[in-house]
DNA sequence: GCCGCGACGTA
DNA sequence: CGTACGTCGCGGCG
């Protein structure tokens, strides 16, 4: 034991003592592998979140002493004596590996100790310095993932023990254990005998959790007492413990942490250094590490050489009064400023509390809490200023929350948000977090609702400024990053011409909503009710009275495979399907009563939902707001949320019903629908510059009809129903890849029926086969698809060796540049139209997008003109070498207008 | 409370 | 073994 640390009376000495894998792991599993790589494919996303998460414990902490205890991966006493210790975990991800060891070389290089022991567990180790530590006076530290460390708390050392979601987490103490477990932490390890522990493959006393657990602990002073008094313990649990009581024993025995070992290292060589810093630039090197390498210099008071000029982001300027404001956009407005609002969640949604700004050279935060009216005048005027240039995440968003403060975003000029969704339109998250990461290696606490899966390994304090103030930073830092990178792959012209003017059009069209008519939205609820209590009753009926779960696939399958042993369906991960074309195929085959009712169930349940959906949704304003997500679809559609009211039914007569409750709102004359006929087979006919198809659109002939006559060699009046459908299934099937045995069961006929009808098609239409090789083949070559106004996708998984991936992949590519430039079109089309209406000073506006339809609300007078002008700039939105046929149609109600 | 799954609505 | 979405209820896990 060394007794030779320096003593520095005032300041208390601190021992930080980490468990290297436990938390490698954690940082593996909350930060994305696929954003973490280097250019030779090291995987590094464990390495930088536990460097992150180590240099913010050296931040918050301010330890003197480091140490990080490592696994080995030889047998320790635990694994000899039962063989079963830690079975059963599955296999270390292919990602994690090696970046153990590069976190070992980042400690060598930061002149911090990590200790292994053979034959014993980076716990034991751990345990060991913390008695040290102690010995040596210290205050220690424990930063572990694994809740055994819990008995190692004492006056003196506390446990770190971090939570997936949980940003700001104190140490757990004496007083936290027994809050959470009702034991001292001395007791713990008796507490996780009794309960076991499934990560360690250490079964307990089954029945017993930790509150029993506690229970006995408390009554008899411990495992100890316990096991003397074990007669005494009655009920089941009672016999479950004295069956399990060898468990117990053995769990005691093998959590129990040994505190005695002989470590390699002594407690002065764990004093924290400076980095060794031509180590740690080689290193940050080569695992591409650039804002970890500033924060790590940062944090050591140390400049790294190539520093970026940039500004100190957690600095920043309280803008308190009208002058203060002026004066910093006056002095800092002049380049680019990253904007970031500050919000709180507010009764579902949002209110901005404060606006975060920062410039080159400077950042300032404005707080609209107990804002005066001449501070927020001048805050309008510097918001509202188009020669102030603005870069912001999600404009939309953004322009909608000061909206609503009555403040007016004008003068942005990128949205990264949207900018990064242009450049990887195949990304499931575009928020700012996420992206910052991808892009600047920058983890970013947002002030966004916790719980998004993210291990917040910045661990920030309670200020709403500061997170924003970083926000705002990225942001600026991002558009600056990303603004080139789109440039060069030719979109930028996508984002300024066409994604960020749709961004206000959407935003005004969320804001408006749609009016609803909540008396028949209740009626209509009523009368599915009626309906599913109606099938309920005839489903029961049918199976004995046996009252199943009509909305449990697995109690169904019960029911239908076991019970009434009807044929088998299709096979699924939980058993057979209970889908509805399975229902029906069963019910031609069996004819069975509860089929009937199941479906009539099933069908009035789902619109039960939609309704009860939509009366969650009204707004006080008795009109429905839905979101649009600009950046989620990769084909570059929009998609509805909250709630979706692109999937609002139309297909069935009780289903149109539901359409029936979107209204006209008052001072509105009447609802126009207006959408494109066929847009995709149009499209299909431009890519392809089919002869026949084009023929045929501009023959205005029935294009489905047209194409029946030569696919079947029959005159056009001569195309029954029957080869008209097949014709339209196969049709719209090939923009999506469909196989001649998709065909074949899609349509009931047998796949060399379905094969010869592709070979007729195609030996009429040959150019739209040669189209989509085409476009399969130059996906192929350049990585990516694109649209006809230049949106790409890019599909790296064309050159996959998996052959399911890369076919869903040749999918995705021949679909992408119809669906895409449909998407591209309607998007040019809302942008006329609402320039069009703008212009023109009419009131009639637009309510909603449903791919290929727009729904407006028209007022009195203006119908003509409207309706004028949407046909106008409906059809004029591309030039394609068919025409854009459009369809308008007038009425009350969103059902009325249809056509 | 979270999450994957099955099911199903739209274009 | 047809693309693109969002939402709901269930049930397993914690």
């Amino acid at each position: 034991m060394s007794e030779s640390t320096k003593l520095v009376p005032t300041e208390p000495q601190r021992l930080l003592v980490i468990d290297g894998h436990s938390m490698a792991f954690r940082a593996f599993y909350a930060l994305p592998a696929e954003n973490f790589a280097t250019d030779t494919g090291q995987h590094t996303n464990a390495v930088h979140g536990f460097v992150s998460m180590l240099l913010t414990m050296i931040r918050q902490q301010k330890p003197t002493h480091v140490a990080v205890a490592f696994d080995l991966d030889t047998p320790t006493f635990r694994s000899l004596e039962y063989t079963e210790y830690k079975g059963g975990r599955n296999k270390t991800p292919e990602e994690f590996y090696g970046q153990i060891d590069l976190i070992q070389k980042v400690m060598e290089a930061m002149n911090i100790p990590t200790i292994t022991m053979d034959g014993f567990e980076a716990d034991d180790i751990i345990a060991t310095l913390a008695a040290q530590g102690e010995a040596a006076g210290l205050d220690v530290l424990v930063v572990s993932g694994d809740r055994d460390a819990f008995q190692l708390i004492t006056e003196k050392t506390l446990v770190l023990y971090p939570k997936k979601g949980i940003s700001d987490i104190p140490p757990m103490d004496a007083a936290a254990v027994e809050a959470k477990y009702f034991v001292r932490p001395d007791q713990y390890s008796d507490l996780a005998a009794l309960v076991g522990e499934t990560a360690d493959n250490l079964p307990g006393v089954p029945g017993v959790g930790p509150k029993t657990a506690a229970k006995w602990i408390n009554l008899y002073g411990g495992l100890a007492g316990i096991l003397e008094n074990i007669n005494q313990i009655k009920g089941k649990v009672g016999d479950s413990l004295r069956e399990h009581v060898d468990n117990v024993s053995r769990n005691r025995h093998l959590n129990h942490l040994l505190r005695d070992l002989e470590l390699p290292v002594g407690i002065d060589a764990m004093v924290l250094e400076r980095p060794n810093r031509e180590a740690i630039e080689e290193l940050f090197d080569a695992l591409q590490f650039n804002t970890l390498r500033k924060r790590l210099f940062d944090l050591f008071g140390d400049e790294p050489d190539d520093a970026p000029e940039a500004a100190e982001i957690a600095e920043h300027q309280d803008l308190a009064d009208a002058a203060a404001i002026r004066t910093w956009f006056a002095s800092h407005g002049a380049a680019l400023v990253g904007l970031h609002a500050a919000t709180v969640p507010a009764g579902g949604g949002a209110d901005v509390i404060g606006l975060a700004f920062a410039a080159s050279d400077a950042n300032a935060y404005v707080s609209l809490e107990r804002i005066d009216a001449d501070t927020e005048a001048a805050l309008a005027q510097v918001l509202a200023a188009p020669g102030y240039a603005k870069a912001v995440h999600d404009f939309k968003g953004t322009y909608k929350l000061l909206a609503a403060r009555g403040l007016e975003l004008a003068g942005v000029q990128d949205d990264t948000m949207i900018t990064a969704y242009l450049i990887q339109p195949d990304r499931r998250s575009h928020e700012l977090a996420d992206i910052a990461q991808v892009h600047l290696k920058l983890s970013l606490e947002v002030d966004a609702p916790a719980g998004n899966g993210q291990l917040a390994l910045d661990l920030e304090g309670p200020d709403t400024a500061t997170p924003a103030v970083r926000a705002a930073h990225a942001v600026r830092e991002l558009s600056l990053h990303l603004a080139p990178m789109l440039a060069e792959r030719g979109g930028d012209k996508l984002l300024t011409e066409m994604e960020m003017p749709l961004s206000l059009v959407l935003a005004e069209m969320e804001m408006a909503g749609i009016a609803i008519d909540t008396a028949k939205l209740d009626e209509l609820y009523d009368d599915f009710t009626k309906t599913i209590d109606a099938a309920t009753a005839e489903a029961y009926a049918a199976i004995d009275g046996e009252e199943v779960n009509l909305s449990s696939p697995k109690q169904l399958q019960v029911v239908l495979f076991e019970k009434l042993d009807l044929p088998k369906t299709k096979k699924i991960k939980t058993g057979f399907t209970t889908d509805a074309e399975s229902l029906a195929d069963l019910l031609a085959k069996t004819g069975h009563p509860f089929l009937v009712a199941l479906m009539a169930y099933r069908d009035a349940t789902k619109l039960r939902q939609t309704v009860e959906g939509l009366r969650k949704a009204v707004a006080e304003d008795g009109r429905i707001h839905t979101t649009y997500a600009q950046t989620v679809a990769a084909t570059g559609r929009l998609s509805s949320l909250n709630p979706n009211l692109q999937n609002i039914p139309v297909r069935s007569e009780e289903g149109r019903r539901i359409r029936e409750v979107f209204i006209v709102g008052e001072g509105y004359e009447t609802l126009l629908t207006a959408d494109y006929s066929q847009i995709e087979m149009r499209i299909m006919a431009h890519l392809s510059k089919d002869e026949g198809l084009i023929q045929a659109y501009a023959e205005g002939e029935d294009l489905h009809r047209f194409v029946g006559s030569h696919v079947f060699g029959v005159a056009p009046q001569e195309v029954t129903n029957e080869m008209r459908s097949k014709v339209k299934a196969m049709s719209y099937g090939l923009a999506y890849g469909l196989s001649s045995f998709g065909l074949s069961k899609q349509l009931k006929i047998s796949v060399d029926e379905a094969r010869t009808l592709m070979k007729e098609y195609f030996a009429r239409f040959g150019a739209v086969r040669d189209y989509l090789r085409a476009v399969v083949d130059k996906a192929r070559i350049d990585g990516y698809t694109e649209t006809i106004f230049g949106r790409r996708r890019y599909l790296p998984e064309l050159a996959s060796d998996n052959r399911q991936l890369r076919d869903i992949a040749e999918r995705a590519a021949l679909n992408a540049p119809i669906q895409g430039s449909a998407a591209d079109i309607i998007k040019r089309a809302m942008l006329g139209v609402h320039e069009a209406l703008r212009e023109q000073g009419l009131k009639s506006r637009m309510l909603l997008q449903v791919h290929d339809e727009l729904v407006l609300e028209v007022a009195a007078g203006e119908v003509e003109t409207v309706e004028a002008l949407v046909r106008k700039h409906m059809g004029s939105a591309a030039d394609l070498l068919v025409p854009l046929d459009v369809q308008v149609g007038l009425g009350r109600s969103w059902q009325d207008a249809a056509h």
